[in-house]
DNA sequence: CTACAATCTCTAGCAACTAGAGGTTCGAGC
DNA sequence: GCTCGAACCTCTAGTTGCTAGAGATTGTAG
């Protein structure tokens, strides 16, 4: 049986995350020692590096509680990870879209100003006003 | 002069966020009515707009108190203001990069699913051992 | 002058943790 | 067996950037 320390250590999951986990019911209650210390099995090890990966990866822990589920039943149709996993990525994508736009007009900002004075800083200017963007939306 | 609700319509920003902005200081507190409701000039408009570009733009609240604070001098350098978009815009480039990579471990995880049973699904057995995944990192 | 939309302040909530206070337990070394 | 310090415990509060309500007051159109 591990402490909660040696399973932070063996997960890369801090100590007072794992709690939380436990909190908001990603992982379960373990067993305790008769000081109320608790103690961790096997599949918790395992169960805590399916959710540190998750988490990596950026699923939401709303995700994680459903393919946690999904998981413990192997006979059932995999639609529903796929599912969820194909909506996370669309959100991702989506994500990186909207920041490569940002970056444009991050760069284009930064590459017109002339180092000057900030009455002439092209940073400054663009802030104050939305119309000298290349794009509309961001 | 301008209620609250017209500086919302005017500049997008939603009447408790710039209730807000007036809490956190990234707004003055506007003179007030007898009845102590706000009322806003153009030297309001102007400055919420500038806030709401920025945040658009990713800037957080501190970096946005900073631009503001540089805007109001126009005579100084203004390499502090490029300073901080150039940092900005580097921390936007690391996440494009992150968002990238897991992006493409998502659609090599889907991708190799063979919608069949959770038991063989790709998804879960890739989140369960992070081994199987392309990169070491995310 | 009345009705009602808009405003006011205040508190609490969201996600996903992190930090700290103040107290208890475990286990290695003597 | 005893001691001592690291590790553990629970609990509360803080983080960021808002958003959502409750319950009271004010502004204004008809």
């Amino acid at each position: 049986m591990l402490s909660i320390g040696e399973l932070s250590r063996r997960t890369n999951v801090k100590v007072p995350t794992i709690r939380y986990y436990e909190q908001i019911g990603l992982m379960p209650p373990p067993p305790r020692t008769e000081g109320k210390q608790r103690r961790y099995g096997a599949d918790d090890v395992s169960r805590l590096n399916f959710i540190r990966h998750a988490r990596d990866l950026g699923f939401d822990v709303e995700a994680i509680r459903e393919l946690l589920e999904l998981s413990e039943k192997p006979d059932q149709s995999c639609a529903e990870a796929d599912r969820i996993a194909r909506r996370h990525m669309v959100e991702v994508e989506r994500r990186i879209e909207q920041l490569t736009a940002l970056q444009a007009e991050l760069r284009r900002m930064v590459e017109e100003c002339s180092h000057d004075r900030v009455g002439e800083c092209r940073v400054i200017q663009v802030l104050a006003d939305h119309g000298q963007c290349a794009h509309e939306r961001h």
